[in-house]
DNA sequence: ATGGTTAGTGAGTGGCCAATAACTTTTCTG
DNA sequence: CAGAAAAGTTATTGGCCACTCACTAACCAT
């Protein structure tokens, strides 16, 4: 079930997906969903924390056994396929982003507290793999937030705007 | 008005603001908002690119006169306060980002289109402060890109999250 | 003044959607 | 096989929202 969550609300963002979409996608009835969650932002937490929990998990098992320079790249080549096999996991990342956000201007922290923790754990496991060196971990989010924010945009391969990255950076889909 | 709705769509995102609510605070009843645009997106896309220009202006006006290592750490500076003044431009950049995604989903090119070309813009002129060098820009705007995200997820000033960040480039609030 | 254009409003409509309540079916257990 | 619990459904409701329509008030040139 949250594995249609993160697919659906990848494309519709929180508010621009119906539970009644999900429900279609698991192959059960709206109401149905409200006995797993208690409302709609607790399926939303809980496809971002997959979302979130997957994106670590690419990144350690592509850095294990490497240090260095080669952990770099292999994380980098290992994102790079993850945008290109499923973008779902790209683009919910950007709508959990607007999502904290909204929810905090409401008065709600509780939600971005959990977002908050997961990201802290990604931070700390590319911190780990790139050998504890904090500047490294930060160039290479920060590539990977432009990377998300390009595809978002929907610039598509091969664009000028991609010329400053290197092969290892390249978008998705041809 | 486009002030009015950069601010309300930075707050509520494109489906979380009701035109109602934009109509508020320009101080005009909310058919009357259909007079001076089409539609609902029509009125987020003017704020898009309004945001869009202001951060273009920024960074032009900031690196003025100024060549390699000085026109960086001056736009760096630059965005730092942009953000501490009006963070609603910040995260009206990522309402766009995810508003074009959810367009071009829908099969609606236009609006990315006219987003992708104000970013264009935005590229171009970081690029020519920045001495054409292609992998300065893309680095620079990587970790604008990656502020963005981190003030979206509201990490509060001195976070160990920002530790990787040199003094030119730390977020908003105290 | 008069007739046209511009600026603006109040009231309504049709459609969507999260959440609830009450009911039925399946499955497990002894 | 009884009977409770788990898994699921249909029907409904109350509220919001983009957008339209029909109307009014102010300006402005002749």
């Amino acid at each position: 079930m949250v594995r249609a969550a993160v697919t659906e609300f990848a494309r519709g963002g929180y508010l621009g997906t119906s539970t009644e979409t999900i429900a279609q996608r698991v192959g059960v009835s709206q109401p149905y969903l409200f006995r797993l969650f208690p409302n709609k932002q607790a399926m939303f937490l809980a496809a971002a924390e997959r979302c979130l929990a997957d994106t670590t998990r690419v990144f350690v098992d592509a850095s294990e056994g490497l240090e260095g320079e080669e952990a770099l790249h292999a994380m980098a080549d290992a994102y790079q396929r993850l945008i290109a096999d499923d973008p779902e996991k790209l683009l919910m990342q950007m709508q959990m982003y607007v999502a904290v956000a909204a929810a905090e201007a409401a008065g709600d922290h509780e939600f971005g507290d959990r977002v908050r923790a997961g990201w802290e754990t990604l931070w700390d496991r590319v911190h780990l793999a790139l050998g504890a060196d904090v500047g490294e971990t930060t160039t290479f989010l920060a590539y990977g937030m432009l990377v998300n924010t390009l595809v978002s945009l929907g610039f598509p391969s091969g664009h000028r705007i991609w010329s400053g990255f290197y092969d290892s950076a390249q978008p998705p889909k041809g």
